[in-house]
DNA sequence: CTACGAACCTGCCTGC
DNA sequence: TGCAGGCAGGTTCGTA
């Protein structure tokens, strides 16, 4: 379900935990992506911060933090009180407030992990840089395409290069850059990459902006939607007319994810 | 080392 | 109405 923009939606409207005591933890579910571990050591303890690495929720205690995942289709909500959990309702945090923070997720392919060292953590080594810091900038971005034989789309999805990039965003962004998604990540001009730099940064912070992007059923921890799909350009738009040329979108399945372009605006050389 | 498809799961939608 | 098949916002793993 979720990409940066999405998580990042999500972590601002858990900021209000920040300072909150956890009194309990309820775990009806442990079979997630990975199994999940003991959660005891956050009972009783603060929260101190709620942030963001990756895709990566972590909720960070004095002495650990919690490693939480969405997969495709989680979601994380606070509830005022507690209400009689649903199907697929995993996990509940009780805070002291009598708010409960609450882990739901059909496909089971999130994770929620207890950690003492997050820095060392092996979900969170080994992970690329943040698309929204000065690290991306667009010759960073031709430097690491060097060499690179796999496709541009296939590339941006890459979190081991870039984090936070998912289906959707990656669709968007190869269009504002007018970059054809099956080109070949290393035949990328340096002009190119400054364009789709830029196009990376502008469109993930619109989505942020507008609370993240709602196709079927993303809701923030308020279970408000977000409204960035009004924005998008190409992602689920096969056969519609491309807002610059007309041109109707195409459609082709890129290693197993749908790819929309424009042939008319983003050329195949 | 790189790059790609399969696999992990459930739910929903389409078409026969 | 029922059922098979395809698809879904992510990531890791095995294989070439």
């Amino acid at each position: 379900m979720p990409e940066l923009p999405e998580i990042e939606t999500i972590r601002c409207t858990l900021l209000p935990l920040e300072g909150q005591l956890v009194s309990d933890v309820k775990v009806r579910e442990r079979r997630l992506r990975w199994s999940i571990n003991n959660l005891t050591p956050v009972i009783n303890q603060y929260i101190l911060s709620i942030t963001r690495i990756s895709k990566y929720l972590l909720i960070n205690f004095y002495h650990g933090s919690l490693i939480i995942h969405l997969g495709m289709s989680g979601k994380i909500l606070v509830l005022d009180r507690c209400l009689p959990p649903q199907k697929h309702d995993h996990v509940d945090f009780i805070l002291q407030n009598a708010k409960i923070l609450r882990y739901h997720d059909p496909r089971r392919f999130g994770c929620i992990l207890w950690t003492t060292k997050p820095n060392q953590h092996k979900l969170l080594i080994n992970l690329g840089v943040e698309p929204l810091t000065k690290a991306l900038s667009g010759k960073f971005l031709y430097q690491i395409l060097q060499g690179k034989t796999s496709l541009i789309k296939t590339f941006l999805m890459n979190a081991k290069y870039i984090v936070g990039i998912g289906n959707i965003y990656a669709n968007e962004v190869l269009f504002k850059a007018k970059i054809h998604p099956l080109r070949i990540a290393r035949t990328l001009t340096l002009n190119e990459c400054i364009s789709l730099c830029k196009a990376i940064k502008t469109i993930l912070l619109k989505a942020i902006k507008a609370g993240g992007t709602t196709i079927k059923d993303f809701k923030n921890a308020n279970n408000s939607i977000g409204y960035f799909a009004q924005q998008l350009q190409v992602y689920g738009k096969n056969n519609e007319s491309c807002s610059i040329c007309s041109t109707p979108i195409s459609l082709y399945r890129l290693s197993g994810r749908s790819t929309y372009w424009c042939d008319k605006c983003q050329i195949l050389n």
